[in-house]
DNA sequence: TACGAGGTTCGTGTTACACGAAGTCAAGGG
DNA sequence: CCCTTGACTTCGTGTAACACGAACCTCGTA
């Protein structure tokens, strides 16, 4: 027997700042069709209920590895086409964790240039008349974060 | 007494290949001004010293923060103007050290989110007849990297 | 009955390029 | 000497993923 409880079901408004992102974004997603379990109310409002939250979530994770929308319609797809497409999607995510471990290492040289960088104007402002307007100081030892 | 030696010098052609960048954006960046000290030889073909390396280094790692190229060429040209524009460096600095953080910290959710999936696949492919077909089993716990 | 919050379509603007066209110029090889 | 290659230029279009405004409709509520 199944317990019958009404679910919480959210606005746009409410899951544009559960999530940090616009409402502009959401109904663009939406009208893209990338969250198939959407429902409208009888006034045609979008609402989201657990599992529309869950596409999204979703959504958001891959596109920050760097997933296009087009990407993330195709996969949706796929996940609704059921267990045939199983290899498929296997492969797709493969090669975002992939593009996603890549992204990692270059956020962490990215900011490891940047903590320098700031060192490096902490140095001059506690004393250490060192002229960093000129840019030929820009040494390669200060600059090099690719490597 | 200055040890005077041919200071080697790259073009666009091999600039694009060791920072793995196109042409297209090389000239992009130089024509937006990005690269003050960029040469060019009588043919007028952009030539990069060591010097215009280092900004480009630096406009790439930057740009990895976030920093918009508007951004950038302001950044460039308070570097040029000198000692003045120290404190105004600093706190651009700041800000885009602090969204690398962030940035950090995304990404090591979203390869995580990944990472799961991976797993996930790799669970129903080794024999576990869990279906996936059905969005409705993308539970919150796969899904959550957010948090 | 006025307000606020939602909806719609239409259309422009933005960023950071990618790419092609068309024409020029200079160096190097057969 | 010609041909190819690889620069350069300007001009212009296309793209992604939105942001945002305009104008207009439609609820429910105070």
């Amino acid at each position: 027997m199944k317990t019958i409880q009404k679910e919480k079901l959210y606005t746009v408004q409410e899951v544009a700042q559960m999530y940090g992102i616009t409402k502009h974004t959401i109904r663009f997603y939406t009208d893209k069709g990338l969250i198939p379990p959407l429902i409208r109310d009888e006034n045609n409002n979008r609402l989201f209920n657990q599992e529309s939250l869950n596409w999204l979530e979703g959504c958001i994770c891959l596109k920050g590895c760097g997933m296009s929308i087009k990407d993330l319609k195709h996969y949706g797809n796929l996940c609704l086409q059921g267990e045939s497409t199983l290899k498929e999607r296997y492969e797709m995510i493969i090669k975002y964790r992939d593009i996603a471990r890549e992204n990692l290492l270059k956020a962490q040289r990215v900011l490891e240039y940047a903590e320098c960088k700031v060192k490096h104007y902490e140095d001059i402002i506690n004393g250490l008349t060192y002229d960093n307007s000129n840019p030929s100081t820009w040494k390669q030892s200060e600059l090099d974060c690719r490597k």
